[in-house]
DNA sequence: TCAACCCAGATTGTCTGACATTCTTGCAAT
DNA sequence: ATTGCAAGAATGTCAGACAATCTGGGTTGA
């Protein structure tokens, strides 16, 4: 038996649980940016005791989800542009690495998941629901970022696409941007399956300063 | 007054003194990594009630300083060298990118902080005291990450530099390391001085990959 | 009228105590 | 030597309590 291989059964906890509903509703975008979250409304809501909800807060707290001022509680953080900005370009500096690393790694079968997942984009695409593209998009990127052969640069790209995704749900309601984010992203997926690194790193720059410039677009035209 | 300034007073609370003391109690090397941390003691030890200490274990839990198994509590995680591989990858992308922005934009003023923290690491770079070598490269870092104009590569490079304190303290015991160590942080304060920043990411990459190199071979020789 | 002040309610920070569940460990039995 | 079991230890979770702090609205004084 591989001794690497984690057999351990972890019974859901009902922090974790407390955990992933808030995380959920989080980026669902369930909760307005500078909102506050009422600890005894949320207990209500979630069925779980203070303690158990507190602990739940302090790790969306370590994760950046929600800022918890001390005697004020906790609130959605409102990012600022800059802020975005600063994350749009971290996110772009690991994206491009994966997705130049995922061309020379990737094993066939996580391909065809690839482009599956491309598939399930271009449906959503073609609809209206913002949501749906935005979640059917992230799959597309977490398929890359798990086959680029780096656990943490995964992980910490998860982190940053998660504090961004109240960017990402607005801009990608903007008047075809999901089309020619099909587009961008396809370029990837074409580059991957060739194997070819830099095509596929160009392809993914491009995408993420498009993806960025379409952010700031709705950002201007709504705030 | 500027209205960014921020002037919030955040009282310490208790949950953020336990988070600090354990932060830098698990940093110095206190606990031995895959040892188990007892609620009860910590308790004790800290004076603190155990929800208290259970909502600092869950912001650590989330900065990944410990891990928490369900029914298991709390413990160090051991990172096994692949993992710790990854990481250094992750910071070689952040700490170069980092370095380059910093050549072209960091003030005189930071520019002689970082000068001073120099000094500081070749003064403890003579000694034998392993952790004040680490400590103080790790205040030359950061005031390249604080000066690199992006605050969330420096969030996460802070983040990663964490995870692997354990062995940077272990490399840096190497003999001669810290004496290499410090030509090569040389080489990167000179070329940010010169404002050169393809000098300052070459010479930041290489002492990356020097550090990395010490840390396998630290790692070999010992475990 | 408007600003400063102050108070009641709401909310958070923290603790104590409790109990069921699960894990660990040492011992007994096969 | 391996298995099984029981006692003790540790964790997961909750309820309740109280002080400190914040918030909003009304009152007072200029």
């Amino acid at each position: 038996m591989p001794p690497e291989l984690n057999l351990r059964i972890s019974p859901r906890t009902v922090q974790q649980e407390t955990v992933d509903k808030l995380r959920l509703a989080i980026l669902s975008g369930l909760f307005q940016p500078g909102s506050r979250l009422i600890e005894s409304q949320l207990c209500a809501q979630l069925g779980v005791s203070r303690p158990s909800l507190r602990e739940a807060l302090r790790s969306l707290e370590a994760e950046r989800l929600i800022e918890i001022v001390p005697n004020r509680g906790p609130s959605i953080p409102a990012l600022s542009w800059s802020e975005a900005t600063a994350i749009y370009e971290v996110r772009e500096l690991l994206e491009v690495e994966a997705a130049g690393r995922c061309a020379t790694r990737i094993p066939t079968e996580q391909l065809h998941e690839l482009e599956k997942s491309l598939a399930a984009f271009e449906e959503a695409a073609s609809s209206n629901d913002s949501l749906a593209q935005v979640m059917t998009a992230a799959d597309f990127y977490s398929i890359i970022l798990a086959n680029c052969g780096n656990p943490i640069l995964e992980e910490v790209h998860r982190g940053l696409v998660a504090r961004i995704s109240f960017f990402r749900g607005r801009s990608m309601s903007l008047e075809g941007r999901a089309q020619s984010s099909l587009a961008e992203m396809r370029e990837i997926f074409e580059s991957i399956a060739a194997g070819d690194e830099k095509a596929a790193r160009k392809a993914s720059k491009r995408h993420l300063l498009k993806a960025k410039a379409a952010a700031k677009m709705s950002m201007n035209s709504e705030s």
